[in-house]
DNA sequence: GCGGGAATTATGCAACCGTATAATCCAACT
DNA sequence: AGTTGGATTATACGGTTGCATAATTCCCGC
């Protein structure tokens, strides 16, 4: 063989191309989020999200310093966005409070909330919210906030209860709507489409006293049998 | 300096120490195990996991061909740890059937079930449990297994139901207790000692229309308020 | 038009990962 | 007592990781 001596093109350097902050940001934090939801914390190497995010890894370091600060902001995202998917369903509700807990509970048992992708991704980071003092404040503020709207949703029935029932109530309420969450994210083939939302009403319903399944028309698609596209 | 040529003492083999293979294969599970709790699953690497074990990291291949082949061994581990738990409270239990079900119940929601380690555990392998066929498979035989316990015991109690009834409030109390689970296992610290038990015994309570309160003082360490240090 | 400087890319590096393979040890069998 | 073979340890290797630094590119105020 002669020696490698062809002209052999330069490697073709990639093209520069510049972008806002925030679009590089949002990016860089997609990408983390589909890398991790796939594959696990450990697909998501700085090379890899910086590949699917089309930029070259030293963004992630120029903007977020390093790879840690990366996964905190990711954090961060996908928490504030479970919780404002949960605002905006609320915002077109009614006004009867019966309903507006029953949309509020449905949103949650249903895509995009309930989704095998953000169960993964919430599990990849939650060691690290365990062990990251910043992460397990942030955890415990986007809990209790949902909380807390759960259980105002639940004293404006306006039933006669004692103060530490609804909050008993809400702590309830919400574990029954995470426990459902989670395992319809991880055996989502083994429910029926509108299962998960017709159980979840019924027991809300049941732990506070009021029957939330005549609002079952109300959320969309559950009509006869609810197959959504 | 003078030359590096002192006696330099031999870099010491480490002593060759032999053991059964049970206790091998236990000692590298229960070292996984640890090292995924406190650290995440990148923390868990060979290396780490036969020093904690006390062996070179060659046995693991030894034992289990691959470290692959432990992350199963590990997972299967710690869910048949769990389930077993359940049922041996149960075996200790009285002949009531809904007194048998708050013993149930409870002793998911209390130590050592209950537990930060076990969740992040848990959590730590969810990614890897979604993308390998024989985990998922593994998951969904555990999590069916506890749900049909949960519904025999519901079924115990001889309430005129629907067949499709007791199938939806026994998925509707594996989500309860799971949620709970899950928060207390995360936010420990945010709820009072008892505080679960009570809830998931008033709430299960609730979905399935019987009063479980009762049973409360049945269960260990719950006395009149259960004000832990 | 033309420097200055931030944004972006490219390159290099030390550490670590999982695994394959070789070397060593010791008990049990003959 | 000698030998054989599984159990255990040690070493080596290719690949990957996160990060630091150097080299480019091009927008923007002058």
């Amino acid at each position: 063989m002669p020696a490698a001596d062809q002209p052999q093109a330069p490697p073709e350097r990639r093209p520069y191309i510049r972008d806002t902050e925030e679009n590089r940001r949002e990016a860089l934090i997609e990408a983390m989020q589909d890398l991790v939801a796939e594959g696990g914390p450990q697909a998501a190497t700085v090379r890899a999200i910086a590949a699917r995010a089309g930029v070259t890894p030293g963004l992630i370091r120029h903007y977020f310093g390093s790879k840690d600060e990366l996964v905190r902001a990711s954090y961060t995202a996908l928490m504030d966005g479970m919780t404002d998917h949960g605002a905006a369903a609320l915002a077109q509700a009614g006004e009867d409070p019966a309903e507006r807990l029953a949309v509020f509970v449905a949103s949650s048992l249903r895509p995009p909330v309930l989704d095998p992708r953000a169960a993964g991704l919430w599990a990849g980071y939650l060691h690290r919210v365990q062990g990251d003092p910043a992460l397990l404040s942030q955890h415990e503020t986007s809990y209790l906030r949902y909380r807390d709207r759960l259980q105002d949703l639940i004293e404006a029935l306006s039933r006669d209860r004692t103060p530490g029932q609804s909050r008993r109530e809400a702590i309830a309420c919400n574990a029954v709507i995470d426990g459902l969450w989670l395992e319809g994210s991880v055996l989502g083939e083994r429910f029926a489409p509108g299962e998960l939302v017709r159980i979840g009403l019924r027991s809300v319903g049941a732990i506070i006293g009021v029957d939330l399944m005549q609002y079952g028309t109300a959320v969309p698609e559950l009509g006869p049998e609810g197959k959504a596209p």
